[in-house]
RNA sequence: GGGCGGAUAGCUCAGUUGGGAGAGCGCUGCCCUUACAAGGCAGAGGUCACAGGUUCGAUCCCUGUUCCGCCUACCA
């Protein structure tokens, strides 16, 4: 037992002076790291690693709060807890960071070049990429920092390469001129989900294209991107059109350009009701006229260059574009492009109609620049083979989504997947291992005209190896060019779960973490990051990456929008941590953790929840008057009624929180510990044993202190992993065994502590109070002054109960209490109410306006009367008798019974009152 | 276009085998009562979006409607 000496607290609580001092000392005594010899079963979580550029924000904040609770609970359940943290190199942004830097020194990524360029991305990191490390810290994050990873460092590089190199190996990784989607802005190529798709207002033009046998007749062709026509290789109609399947075969003008294109026939594409039912196809340009370029064997003229503006060659000899409107069209980039072609079409009388039209525009998710379908080369993953065994690990439970509505989601995105573009047109990030030689290579290495990247055509023979070969394998020279493109940084986040832990090594790490517990996140990545994972995990792992995926909410603001940093409506957690204390900001998310729902956080919580700490602290400051001296033992049963009832009350809580917890409902473990202490614990428990306390001669008076205390310590631990800073500093004061709360034993629930009948006597106690100070109230009694009060039940076994509680009534009714029949009660100047068989008189002095009390029991006497008349008529239904169980029957039997007594003591209280009013 | 979620007190939200509608904040009144005014006590406030259906009985289950949000999609 160390005993601390009572120490002197502050009036409030000041969170700054104890969070820093406190995690200091956690950290320095390792009670965060994992050892693989702990005994307990393994439990492990891995970060969601945040983006190396990023800093804490709220849905940081809330995310990690999230997986610090369980771990926390889980290492004080004794578990063998491992959190793994880390961060990102998040390809394209990182490079934007950086690339802005050394625009400011009037540098540029090419002036440096690819080396000494990646070479100042590992300074940036140095010395700016540790922010969000120490943001979290400041979060109290109990992570195992000795074994913080990077998605860049060598093992993870290493595990990075190895999957290339087996996927290629297994034929899922292939090479190939596709249309991606293309940010003109980023100039690298990005995956399907890296578009955000946005509603928008555009045009449906709709333009003549005359046939090229009669130039008087003509196709009417809509496009809401009229400038793509340059690059039109076709129209197609649908077959079963009589407006226009005649025209099969023959060829048209388009306009602007010295060429002329075919009419083909597609079902696929064309629907009949839409515009006019005739499509240009524009194979280079558009995602489903390349399929229908493939399906027509067409030709594909790519019309813009890297930065989405129209190239003067390819308009030229690709495009054959009329010489008298090419000075006027070359080098625009693609939105003054679409004016200018309209223009053109307009004075050449071939734009037939403009309308309103509404459709969807692809922005780049990292800086919102309309992208464009580009015709490139690029790297794919093959997904299907690899989506199967994800989709079967989730219908057969291997792996839970919870809240389990988002299976659907998950199922419904896996069934329908595309392979994934892997390659990126930056430099920061794993280059992929692939090698080409120029010897072999019959067109040799282009430079492009758009780009000065090495342009390395499908005729390269991609040589795959994890370290950079000697010479080429088929010639032997050793002029070997590895690819320039580096992978998407999904890619690495992929792996994460496994090769954090040391994969492709067969490290104790992975056979003991491995698979991990429980991911938490965000919907927002579900398909970014969690369904590649499994992908990955059970391809190269044969196992699923963790059992348990906890899919939490978005934050928003408190008007429920979206936070971004253009709408200036985000919430800082730094900020908020600052003013009202990490414990209080930790508190506030998890208790709006409700599944399935938006958290629309407003600061006026987080306020409350400070207020909560506060509270505890005032709590704290409470205890220490009346710490225990030597240990008292005492069987629950034989305690007396207040501690009989918290021990059970606290008992209960410890249930709830730990069930709720188990099914990863934080909001009701919270509103549970809050409900306990605030409401149970300070309103009525402390009360309670005040006098108890403060009378130095009280014979259980040592057992009461011993009792406060005690369970005081146990709630605390009980809270931990929620509010860890409070809860540590606080016990620390009171009498405790061990080091710190961290790895205390967390609270189990026992049956002994549990007493039915201690709270049954609490329930007639509590309405005994709250008739008194009701009775008080309307009275207009102050509160200070001492009245007189009888008080009865209306079941005698409960009566003589109260009549044990005639201390307790006294202490918190300020009254003297006379504990006997209604028989026994003065018939005059006494004011009676009513509720649940309890029956309280306050003795009427002179002078006092008894309307209000009047008002209280007319209203009170309608309820009755209508909830009666509801029952009555329940029960007089012989469908209910004969149908409803037999249960509610006579449920519904009491109650009326119940309410048949209050009311008959109802209103002879109010024909009391009456008479005193008429007196 | 498809899918999903939501609509409960002034605000934010609980309410899971369908049977008496809850919390926090805010509001009103009274109190600086020796842990706490970041507090205590008492109180007001809801046809559980709308319309049908199932049922003895629906906030809860089913159908439809309206509104809001999110995800997803190639209607040029």
């Amino acid at each position: 037992m160390n005993q601390m000496t009572t120490p002197q607290l502050d009036k409030t609580y000041d969170p700054k002076a104890v969070e820093a001092r406190w995690y200091e000392v956690w950290s320095q005594k390792g009670y965060f790291h994992a050892s693989l010899t702990h005994p307990g079963q393994p439990y492990s979580i891995v970060i969601p690693p945040p983006n190396v550029t990023g800093s804490l924000h709220v849905g940081h904040a809330l995310n990690h709060s999230l997986q610090d609770i369980l771990v926390r609970w889980r290492r004080m359940q004794g578990r063998n807890v491992l959190w793994l943290p880390g961060t990102d190199h998040a390809g394209i942004a990182t490079q934007n960071v950086v690339e802005k830097q050394l625009v400011t020194e009037g540098a540029s990524r090419e002036s440096l070049g690819r080396e000494r360029f990646i070479e100042r991305v590992w300074q940036w990191k140095a010395t700016s990429g540790n922010t969000i490390i120490s943001q979290q810290k400041q979060l109290g994050e109990s992570c195992d920092w000795d074994r913080l990873r990077f998605t860049m460092d060598e093992g993870l590089s290493k595990a990075v390469i190895e999957v290339f190199v087996r996927l290629y190996e297994d034929g899922l990784i292939y090479r190939g001129e596709r249309l991606i989607n293309w940010c003109p802005r980023c100039l690298t190529a990005l995956s399907d989900i890296e578009v955000e798709h946005e509603d928008v207002k555009g045009k449906l033009y709709t333009i003549r294209y005359p046939l090229a046998d009669n130039p008087t007749q003509y196709l009417l062709v809509a496009t809401t991107r009229p400038e793509t026509m340059l690059g039109d290789t076709a129209v197609a109609v649908h077959p079963e059109d009589p407006r226009y399947n005649r025209f099969i075969g023959q060829r048209v003008n388009l306009p602007l350009t010295n060429r002329t294109i075919p009419i083909v026939d597609d079902a696929i594409l064309v629907d009949r009701e839409f515009g006019s039912g005739a499509v240009k196809i524009t194979p280079a340009h558009d995602f489903n006229d390349f399929d229908a370029g493939e399906r027509h064997g067409l030709h594909r003229i790519k019309i813009m260059d890297i930065h989405a503006t129209l190239a003067a060659d390819m308009l030229q000899y690709d495009a054959r574009v009329d010489k008298n409107v090419l000075p006027f069209l070359a080098g625009l980039p693609v939105a003054k492009a679409r004016l200018k072609v309209e223009q053109l079409l307009s004075e050449m009388e071939l734009l037939e109609k403009v309308e309103h039209h509404k459709m969807a525009l692809g922005k780049c998710y990292r800086c919102k620049t309309v992208v464009e379908p580009y015709l490139s080369i690029q790297w794919f993953v093959k997904i299907k083979p690899l989506a199967e065994p994800a989709i079967k690990a989730v219908e057969d439970g291997r792996i839970r989504i919870i809240p389990e509505s988002w299976t659907n989601n998950y199922m419904g995105w896996m069934r329908d997947i595309k392979d994934w573009c892997i390659s990126r047109q930056i430099w920061w990030g794993h280059q992929i291992p692939v090698w080409y030689c120029a010897q072999c290579t019959p067109g040799g290495f282009l430079k492009s005209k758009h780009d000065e990247r090495p342009l390395i055509g499908l005729d390269a023979t991609p040589i795959i190896a994890k370290l950079k070969p000697e010479k080429c394998p088929k010639c032997g020279d050793t002029n070997l060019v590895q690819d320039p493109d580096v992978l998407d940084t999904w890619f690495s986040s992929a792996l994460w779960p496994f090769s954090t832990l040391g994969w492709p090594e067969q490290t104790p790490e992975l056979k003991t973490y491995y698979p991990t517990s429980t991911l938490v996140t965000g919907l927002d990545i579900l398909f970014f990051w969690v369904a590649r994972m499994i992908m990955m995990g059970l391809k190269f792992t044969g196992d699923v990456p963790f059992r348990d995926v906890y899919i939490h909410a978005l934050v928003r603001d408190a008007e429920g929008q979206k936070m971004s940093k253009s709408k200036g409506n985000v919430i800082d957690p730094l900020h908020v941590m600052e003013q009202f204390g990490t414990d209080a900001l930790r508190f506030t998310l998890a208790s709006m953790a409700s599944p399935g729902r938006d958290i629309k956080l407003a600061e006026e919580r987080i306020e409350g929840y400070r207020n909560f700490a506060n509270k505890i602290w005032n709590g704290a400051r409470f205890t220490h008057m009346y710490l225990a001296g030597t240990k008292e033992l005492c069987p629950p049963a034989e305690q007396p009624f207040p501690n009989r009832w918290i021990m059970s009350r606290l008992n209960q809580t410890i249930q709830t929180v730990t069930t709720e917890l188990d099914a990863y409902r934080f909001d009701r473990a919270a509103n549970a510990l809050y409900q306990f202490f605030w409401h149970e614990y300070c309103d009525w428990y402390l009360e309670l044993i005040k006098p108890v306390l403060q009378d130095p001669a009280h014979p259980h008076g040592a057992i009461t202190r011993q009792a406060l205390q005690d369970t005081f310590e146990i709630w605390l631990r009980l809270l931990h992993p929620f509010m860890p800073f409070i809860t540590e500093e606080i016990w620390q004061t009171l009498p405790h065994t061990g080091d710190t709360i961290v790895t205390q034993p967390y609270p189990i629930p026992l049956s002994a502590w549990h007493d039915a009948s201690a709270e049954n006597t609490f329930g007639a106690f509590e309405q005994s109070i709250g008739l008194i100070r009701t009775a008080r109230v309307l009275l207009n009694y102050p509160p200070g002054q001492e009245v007189r009060v009888f008080v009865t039940h209306e079941d005698p076994a409960t009566s003589a109960i109260l009549v044990t509680l005639e201390q307790d009534l006294a202490h918190l009714g300020r009254a003297r209490i006379s504990p006997v029949p209604t028989s026994q009660w003065p018939t005059s100047n006494v004011l009676r109410l009513v509720t649940g068989g309890v029956t309280v008189g306050l003795s009427v002095e002179g002078g006092v306006d008894l309307q209000k009390a009047l008002d209280r029991l007319v209203k009170q006497i309608a309820e009755t009367d209508k909830e009666s008349q509801r029952l009555d008529g329940k029960l007089k239904s012989t469908d209910f008798v004969s149908k409803a169980p037999p249960e509610v029957i006579t449920d519904h039997q009491d109650r009326l019974r119940a309410l048949s007594r209050d009311r008959a003591m109802l209103t002879s209280s109010e024909q009391q009152l009456r008479a005193m009013l008429g007196a």
